[in-house]
DNA sequence: ATACGGACTTAGTACTTATACT
DNA sequence: AGTATAAGTACTAAGTCCGTAT
């Protein structure tokens, strides 16, 4: 159902991109001199390469609360006997009683994992005992915590506020540090708390424990000449370095995947926000390769060498969107494509069925030019299903040649790429100076609509879609009823000044005719808002506004139809592309 | 050549806060 | 004022990509 639609809506998209491009003129690229300059936070002096700050002070992660123990009256139970478990056992024991209504423990490896990693944490008594997952009852634990959560809501006033004023309080003393003079706003200060680990997707380890970190396993980084953050009292840092080099303030090591965790700055702060401006500045670059790029490799379509061949294929997909990335695409194996000399009214039809990021399905129906097509039944022949499809190319072989093709190409730049000249092209298209705010507005969404559904962002449809949306239409339908009475008054109105003819007939008349465009209004505004719903189900937003889209062009498309830049960038989304407002640029192209 | 680890970006969902409604 | 819903933010898993060790 979902793929149906998704498939519908990319088809559309394929006919909007036909659009005919008109020829753009921009800046050099690449150039700061293009942008008008505007205060000293984005226009300081560059620091050497790599070198990513001269000083860095900051108080070290906040740790998680320690465990608190369960009170009296609430039992864990063993084969229906009540049972005391130590500290250690018990703590764990929450976290699984905690999720009780969740999926997740009804799923067989999530079960597994954390009943052997609890019994690891058991005293040899309790490890004795309890022996099997079915006669455990966290039932009491579970009412437990859904109380403490129902607690937590009917809070006075007063008692919220003051909950509020801690956060803030902890916020305030380590949320922040201190970046070459400037105090930056960092992104997770709060080290993560334990608790049972919840992959995507079927992950082989969901169900582990997620150890607490301690100070013990935390790498501090900061200058030198700096205030060194204390560890916690009794605690001791597992090391204090001092590397310029990288963004990272504090590391350990999770428990899981034995990967590194990190503390990192917001993304509003100057580092990160130079960082997004020049990761745009390269997609940018793009432009002037890739019509270069693209008859380069359809000319190794026919190359003698397979491996040059099964690059240009790659390269392609990747060009056309239908793989993330060189991994993605390196790993495509032949279970995941199959080949249709004809489907769906077309030629040589490619269709991709693979698990991506996250185990989000990417499923799509493609056209495309014979000699793929012709080489895709080539790279599959005589082949297994689990084979690689690729079988001859490497990320590192193709990011190799992305370099040669340009400084700073990855797979990665082709996705920003075409996502940001999708918005484009989009924006053009679908907006009308003429039209209202709210128009322009679903305008955009819209745009921004067809690069989520470019790029397969998908969320799940909310359970309280339907609802909602019930909601939406019964609004509609009252408004129409009102709409309907106001035409019928304002009829009214005009026989009665036509009749009478004076000044109070008039006023009465303008007043109608006044609330009756109102209520138009809203009524548009409320249409418009079902449409945009609707539509946006499945999709998600957000991801491809956060990081494909360059946000100059939101901006320049907000000044030059007037709509306030506030209905397209929330507050924090604003802070974060503070970059792209001090530049202001009306005119900016991508 | 390949494997692996480190650093940084991208991703969906869980949770919190603001706003609309009664 | 209290509640329901929408909007916005926090969280953390899961990617990419690079450099280095094997």
């Amino acid at each position: 159902m979902r793929v149906v639609r998704l498939l519908r809506l990319r088809a559309a998209l394929t006919l909007l991109r036909e659009v005919p491009r008109r020829l753009a003129s921009r800046g050099v690229p690449g150039s700061r001199r293009t942008q008008k300059g505007s205060g000293t936070r984005w226009e300081e002096e560059k620091r050497e390469d790599g070198v990513k700050w001269r000083q860095l002070e900051h108080k070290g992660p906040y740790f998680a609360p320690p465990y608190e123990p369960l009170p009296d009256g609430v039992c864990f139970f063993y084969d229906g006997k009540p049972m005391r478990l130590s500290v250690k056992a018990e703590e764990v024991a929450t976290f699984y009683g905690r999720m009780l209504d969740h999926e997740y423990t009804t799923k067989e490896v999530f079960r597994k994992n954390f009943f052997n990693d609890w019994r690891k944490e058991m005293t040899v008594e309790e490890r004795e005992v309890i022996k099997s997952l079915d006669k455990c009852d966290f039932t009491e634990i579970h009412r437990y915590f859904v109380d403490k959560a129902a607690a937590r809501k009917v809070l006075t006033r007063e008692e919220k506020q003051k909950l509020k004023e801690e956060a803030e309080k902890l916020q305030q003393e380590f949320g922040y540090c201190i970046l070459d003079g400037h105090r930056e706003k960092i992104g997770n200060f709060k080290t993560e708390p334990p608790g049972l680990f919840r992959g995507r997707g079927d992950h082989p380890k969901m169900g582990m424990l997620k150890r607490r970190v301690m100070p013990e396993d935390v790498v501090i980084n900061c200058s030198r000449d700096s205030k060194i953050p204390k560890p916690p009292a009794g605690h001791q840092w597992k090391e204090v370095r001092s590397d310029n080099t990288v963004m990272w303030l504090a590391a350990w090591t999770e428990s899981i995947q034995n990967t590194i965790k990190y503390v990192m700055l917001n993304p509003c702060s100057k580092l990160k926000g130079e960082k997004a401006w020049q990761k745009f500045e390269t997609a940018r670059r793009l432009r002037g390769f890739v019509d270069e790029i693209r008859s380069q490799y359809q000319a190794d379509w026919k190359s003698q060498e397979m491996k040059t061949r099964q690059r240009a294929v790659a390269l392609y997909f990747i060009d056309k969107g239908e793989a993330a990335d060189t991994v993605g695409c390196c790993s495509l194996r032949v279970e995941h494509v199959q080949l249709h000399p004809e489907a769906d009214g077309c030629q040589h039809v490619v269709e991709f069925d693979f698990l991506g990021k996250d185990s989000i399905r990417y499923y799509n129906r493609v056209p495309v030019e014979k000699p793929v097509y012709k080489n895709l039944q080539l790279f599959m022949k005589n082949k297994d299903p689990q084979d690689d499809l690729f079988d001859r190319l490497t990320t590192t072989s193709l990011n190799k040649h992305l370099h040669e093709l340009m400084d700073g190409l990855t797979a990665k730049v082709f996705r920003t790429y075409n996502a940001s000249v999708t918005l484009q092209e989009q924006l053009r298209a679908l907006t009308r100076a003429e039209d209202s705010i709210a128009a322009k507005i679903l305008s955009y969404n819209r745009a921004n609509r067809a690069v989520a559904i470019l790029c397969n962002h998908q969320r799940a449809t909310s359970s309280t879609f339907e609802k909602s949306m019930q909601n939406l239409q019964t609004k509609i339908q009252v408004k129409k009823e009102q709409v309907a009475e106001a035409r019928a008054e304002l009829r009214k109105a005009r026989a009665e000044h036509k009749a009478q003819g004076d000044g109070k007939s008039r006023s009465v008349l303008e007043k109608k005719r006044r609330l009756l465009e109102k209520l138009q209004e809203q009524l548009a505004w409320l249409s418009v808002q079902a449409t945009d719903k609707e539509e946006n189900k499945q999709v998600a937003l957000n991801t491809s506004k956060l990081n494909y889209l360059d946000p100059r062009i939101s901006i320049a498309w907000c000044k030059r139809f007037r709509v306030p830049v506030e209905k397209i960038y929330s507050k924090t989304q604003r802070e974060r592309f503070a970059w792209a407002l001090a530049m202001g640029g009306e005119d900016f192209e991508f």
